[in-house]
DNA sequence: AATAAGTTTCAATAATTACTGAAACTTTAA
DNA sequence: TTAAAGTTTCAGTAATTATTGAAACTTATT
């Protein structure tokens, strides 16, 4: 296998799994791309790598961006900006994970919170067998996002740390 | 707030949720519907309650089925077929972490596999810096799907049990 | 074995989501 | 202060994904 084919393969994989997981395709293709690029990207040379509109790189370059997982460069003596992706793997995951966790987890949470007990006062099997699974998924996700984020707070190779502690 | 209303902003956020973690909403309300009804539902009673048709409730059971988080079930002396989700929360959560493995980490790890080390004899920066980001991305994906699969397999409580493993 | 009740499939269509390209805006430097 | 280079925005369009509805199929009943 060659460079090239090797390396469209993987953004292709990578773009795949990303939407897969919630991130879409191009954004997670352009992550990918600054991640391998052993100097800093222009927004041009992205686009030319993956073949993809101004707009749409510059959309996608925004996202990353607010993810926290991809900075701005400025090179001394030029004037267009440079993009570059977080190197650690661990601090890229830990921060899709508190974010994911911020946008979409904590909403839905308040949601279970202010429905599960709707009205006090109605005991029909369907009330109350409503009340007992909303409260029960609400725990469930309450503890899974506990979970998650401390998994993540443990500052460096948080992984290998929590798999060691599993081991037990 | 009135139980219909509590019911269908639930069955709402649910199946938003269940958008956002790449389950179709319509899957992912027709399971919580399944959820919170004291007795099993026709196909007939899902597409009533959910208004959607036939196809897509068909499709979508089917589709639970096959994730192994709902079931048919058989009234004596009736025809028609009833649906039943699996009740326990846990042991649904590990059905779809597994399921979710199989799915997609594990194809994507195969193609990191393959591409990681494309040429031996490469050694320009750029095939070295791929080489190295392929490398250090499998490392993660894996052990965070090999994470996943420790704590799922903890049996019962197993959210419960990993905090507390976390804590100390 | 004909008919009716129940169920599944799938091509067509709708809804959603992503992407383009051109115009508007901003910055730099002469 | 103007013009050229660089950047962002967004309405329109394309691509993708989900849903319908009707026909095909299956099963149970007479």
């Amino acid at each position: 296998m060659e460079f090239n084919e090797a390396k469209a393969q993987f953004l292709q994989t990578w773009g795949a799994l990303g939407s897969q997981w919630g991130i879409n395709k191009t954004m997670a293709q352009i992550h990918a791309l600054l991640m391998i690029s052993p100097d800093s990207l222009s927004m041009e040379d992205v686009m030319e790598e993956l073949q993809i509109s101004r707009g749409n790189a510059s959309m996608n370059l925004r996202g990353l961006i607010d993810w926290g997982i991809v900075y701005k460069e400025y090179k001394p003596g030029e004037r267009r900006e440079y993009f570059k992706a977080d190197q650690d793997v661990d601090s890229l995951a830990r921060k899709i994970a508190v974010e994911r966790s911020k946008r979409e987890i904590k909403p839905a949470l308040r949601v279970l919170e202010s429905v599960k007990n709707f009205d006090e006062t109605d005991e029909s099997p369907e009330a109350l067998k409503f009340k007992m699974k909303t409260q029960e998924l609400h725990d469930f996700v309450n503890k899974a996002d506990t979970m998650l984020e401390k998994i993540v707070n443990q500052k460096e190779n948080w992984i290998t740390k929590t798999i060691m502690k599993l081991m037990t």
